[in-house]
DNA sequence: AAACACCCTATAAATTCTATAGACTTTAAC
DNA sequence: GTTAAAGTCTATAGAATTTATAGGGTGTTT
């Protein structure tokens, strides 16, 4: 399961995704908006501004707002960023790898196979899914 | 990522399906060669038993073994049993769902389409993989 | 009856997740 | 230039979950 804090760093992106382009979103706005904590978000949006993923305005009339394109923001990316691994055992994560602490061939581990494939298509979906992606399909519906 | 306790239920598991209908193996046996913490072990195993996975012989020459066949279990039923959910959010849970704080019309989120066929997938494979699969890839290098 | 091995309850230690407080800095507007 | 708005940063605290341990109870076998 995702933390709460992921998920709040994707419902925030995704807010000011529908947001690109139209200048800087104060952090209330969104707390209130998205319901989340505003000192909680203010750790989110701070990490997605050092990760280069949003940038930010100070003082009055300042805010975040996205810095990369929709399309090029992916859920791999957030995940990775605010969660970690995307893999389900240490062996099989590309970015957070760890060797088990048992198998003396990785190769033919049993028990590996099975979530080195989860992984491959958890990257494939996920990596596909950008934040463009999301807010198109949110369109055809209108305003959350 | 899987807990400790999923992990080790599934290597214990794994070393009862090697052990499949040569009677029952002692705690002591499996948390040594596992290097898993006996009373911890002594918990999951009995979460297995309750579970139907497992049966149990008390008394002297006693110890767990499988009940199930190797074929019929797989990790989908463990993670299950040890974890909860298998989906990365609730709303996307079958066995484990609760619907989003936010959402007015869950089948027009952008968000919820993208973590639907990541459990669709992970469903998919750790449902194919079984105990007997996962012996019968080890079996072909040797012994761990 | 004695040894053995699982069964059960309680609890403690460690870690992670979630949230909050408060002072500081930068910027814009008047 | 003063003021107020809004992000920045550090520290910490509460809550929940995970991991692990202790110790006695119970049923079986020899």
């Amino acid at each position: 399961m995702l933390s709460k804090k992921c998920k709040y760093a994707i419902h925030a992106l995704v807010y000011l995704a529908e947001r690109y382009q139209q200048g800087p979103v104060h952090i209330q706005e969104i707390a209130e908006r998205q319901h989340i904590p505003k000192k909680f978000l203010e750790a989110i949006l701070l990490e997605l501004r050092n990760a280069k993923i949003l940038h930010s305005k100070k003082g009055k009339g300042g805010g975040y707002y996205l810095y990369k394109k929709p399309q090029d923001v992916n859920l791999i990316e957030i995940i990775r960023l605010m969660d970690g691994a995307i893999a389900m055992l240490p062996c099989v994560s590309l970015n957070y790898y760890e060797p088990c602490e048992e198998c003396r061939d990785e190769k033919m581990c049993g028990i590996r196979d099975a979530f080195l494939g989860v992984r491959d298509e958890t990257l494939r979906i996920l990596s596909e899914s950008t934040l463009e992606q999301i807010v198109k399909r949110q369109k055809v519906i209108g305003r959350r």
